[in-house]
DNA sequence: AGGTCCTAAGTGAGTGATTACTCACGTCGG
DNA sequence: CCGACGTGAGTAATCACTCACTTAGGACCT
């Protein structure tokens, strides 16, 4: 086993550990028990349970690959549409493997903004000049193309109102059993779509017309009464 | 010092400690120092740790009474605008004080969401049970009067959409130093407003003629760069 | 009023368990 | 045979929690 993999183990298992229970709720037994290795050699690696934690928030800050294709998107209504659907869609697939990767990362970001917020700031500016100016520049042109009314200073803070939404809508299903229960997953991926959208300024037609192409339709209203 | 007093003081005391490192952060000893006590007397009152931290919980489930005027008001688009309003308002003064009493409750929410979820189901259910009914019917009545375009089923949903979203607001302006910079905060206050109504498929006029009553009217588009 | 209980408030000094972390010592490929 | 991988058995500190003990104040009797 070579040193550079048993490290990348350590630190897979490590978060895996802290999302789950935090930092102080992590036993340093308890990550290597979860790496399959003995206490001594998980302090080879890393001096201090401190350290692990850094190197674990550190790792998490590169980029997301999936991201990078819809950055050469040219900004039109359909590019925010995509955005706006990318993202709901992403946000609520994490809720289905809460032990994944993603959602562990989703963790760490809530326990960071409970702490010192140093973690989410990194993550926040990261995602603000990856997406920020596709967001805007497609909101704009949206405008320009009579999709959605007028928008007022700092259009980005639009960007953060879907994405807080959609986060905290995660959140509340990320526990074995869910906080609050939305109905089918599909429908509500719908209708976070269309909140968001709306509330970007866009207007009905454009929403519906962008919507529909890949999206249930929305379904005559009737109560559906299931648990998410 | 009679026993209730006491009791009250270490509540009080716990629950700014459990808010600001979490459970398994604080220590009893710590709890004790806050309360100006000694660590044995904390555990006369309270037998563990545990049952401490689950008496902070159920005392958090109480009504909060600003809420109670919300629901004595008749359904129309103006207790909708009110509604939400008060609730962006609540939320964003929040982050201005964040040792305060609601501050604390919504740490204590959101480390049950990464845990098992339990407190914030119930504290979920409470707003729900409270603003539920005025909201949905207030929803309903500005459909028939024109003021908003149709809803789809589950309109609670949206309710929930915009908890989320200001709850995720306040969260990133509640570590000493901000994870986002949104501008001013009348502005901000809003903007979310607006993005809110506009997402529950209130239409502008609507949206203008209840808002611009007791909020500062959207200013001419303008960057200002001062931070959180 | 003053003396005598008697219960509850309150504490210093512990308990064993668990914590993060260390060290002397095996083992194995090159 | 040497250096890096790997571990069992520790360490001192800290954890939640307990116990023997003092103190204070009100009820009750004389």
């Amino acid at each position: 086993m070579t040193s550079d993999l048993r490290r990348e183990l350590i630190l897979s298992a490590a978060k895996r550990c802290f999302a789950r229970t935090g930092f102080a709720g992590t036993t340093t037994k308890t990550i290597a028990a979860a790496a399959s290795i003995s206490e001594a050699l998980l302090f080879k690696h890393f001096p201090t349970k401190s350290a692990l934690y850094a190197a674990i928030l550190a790792e998490a800050c590169e980029a997301d690959p999936k991201l990078a294709t819809l950055l050469g998107l040219a900004p039109s209504t359909e590019t925010l549409v995509v955005l706006i659907r990318g993202m709901v869609g992403h946000f609520l697939q994490m809720s289905d493997a809460p032990d994944e990767e993603e959602a562990q990362q989703l963790r760490l970001m809530i326990t960071s903004q409970l702490d010192d917020g140093e973690f989410a700031r990194v993550l926040y500016e990261k995602i603000g000049d990856l997406i920020g100016p596709v967001f805007t520049a497609s909101l704009e042109r949206a405008v320009e193309t009579g999709d959605a009314s007028e928008v007022g200073q700092r259009p980005i803070n639009l960007f953060w109102f879907a994405h807080h939404m959609v986060l905290q809508l995660v959140l509340t299903r990320l526990p074995p059993t869910n906080c609050l229960s939305y109905g089918e997953t599909a429908q509500l991926e719908r209708q976070a779509c269309e909140f968001i959208l709306r509330g970007l300024g866009l207007n009905e037609t454009a929403i519906a017309a962008h919507l529909d192409r890949d999206l249930a339709p929305d379904p005559a209203p009737e109560r559906s009464t299931e648990s998410a």
